[in-house]
DNA sequence: AGGTAGTGCTTGACGCTTCAAGTACCAAGG
DNA sequence: CCTTGGTACTTGAAGCGTCAAGCACTACCT
């Protein structure tokens, strides 16, 4: 059971520290991004919905939302009745086909996003960049874009597009 | 409501970029990785622990388990219940001091955590490194760590040591 | 002793994500 | 028309993480 595949390439040194951080990154603080929304009673990924609906005048197919957001569409469903519920987005049938449904931004789903969007990127800031010089960030987004772009699988919808167009922050 | 904070610093080009692809990276990668550890009916940071664990013979405060792995106590209290149930670790209470308790690994737990680590680490790769060359992988580890060593105040038990120096993958 | 504070860990409730089904609708072929 | 298949979305159950309390034990103070 040991011997059964050798060949495994262990992580070097560089590898393990990026892994390891990356990891401690994510396990710390994501949940202390979360910790400027939770007093509003939303979090990270709704404000997310909302930033991206902001874009979007004309309203978003859910589908088309989802992939922007790399959700399932399960996981979109169960946001959006949230969102709804509390009044931050309207979601409409479409005339053309039935089974669609177009999310809009409300004006008070608007404010609110627009609200505590500065908490936020100071969040961000706080998080990340304060700790970085600019080298080390056009590294960081060189490094993590090309890994981000190999993900794309995820993006039917749109192949062609750069890969996380819209999004205030 | 708009001119609250005019003073606000957002995101410009690169800083956005590293974000939105570290949002990606860990909104699509991460679940991904989970893949690997469901059919055995254990979640990534259950393989963590074991893995943690096969590194200290001796065993180890639960108290220092959770700083290393980044943690709460209760998050770890939950997973250690579903990991002794499991047979894969062991708990015994420390002599010298009533309140504390030993995890130590079991050989079930130390065979699992064999079994599963290749699968791992090839997750990993697929995931991260195999889309970039070495001077990419060694700014990643770089920026990420420069990042991970600043979250530091989450690590009260190891002011100077390294800050994430064991596990295996 | 006895009381008070503090540490180490556990528990229960609640919200979120995932997975597997399920509903509603469109589109082709008989 | 009406079935078959596929698309867009929703629902419910199960598991995980977080928070706020709670329990057990230690340490200090008088």
């Amino acid at each position: 059971m040991d011997g059964m595949n050798d060949e495994t390439r262990w992580l070097d040194d560089t590898e393990r520290r990026a892994w390891l951080s990356l990891l401690a990154v994510v396990l710390v603080g994501f949940p202390e991004l979360e910790r400027t929304f939770r007093p509003h009673g939303l979090v990270h990924v709704e404000y997310g919905l909302l930033a991206a609906l902001s874009n979007e005048d004309e309203g978003l197919r859910l589908s088309e939302l989802a992939a922007q957001m790399n959700m399932s569409q399960s996981r979109l469903s169960h946001r959006m009745r949230k969102l709804v519920d509390l009044g931050y987005v309207e979601v409409t049938g479409d005339a053309c086909d039935g089974r669609v449904s177009i999310a809009r931004v409300t004006d008070a789903g608007r404010r609110f996003a627009e609200q505590v969007s500065p908490a936020h990127v100071a969040d961000v800031r706080r998080l990340i960049f304060d700790h970085l010089d600019a080298a080390q960030t056009a590294a960081l987004a060189d490094a993590l874009g090309a890994v981000a772009d190999r993900l794309g699988s995820t993006c039917p919808g749109a192949p062609k597009g750069p890969p996380v167009p819209k999004a205030r922050a």
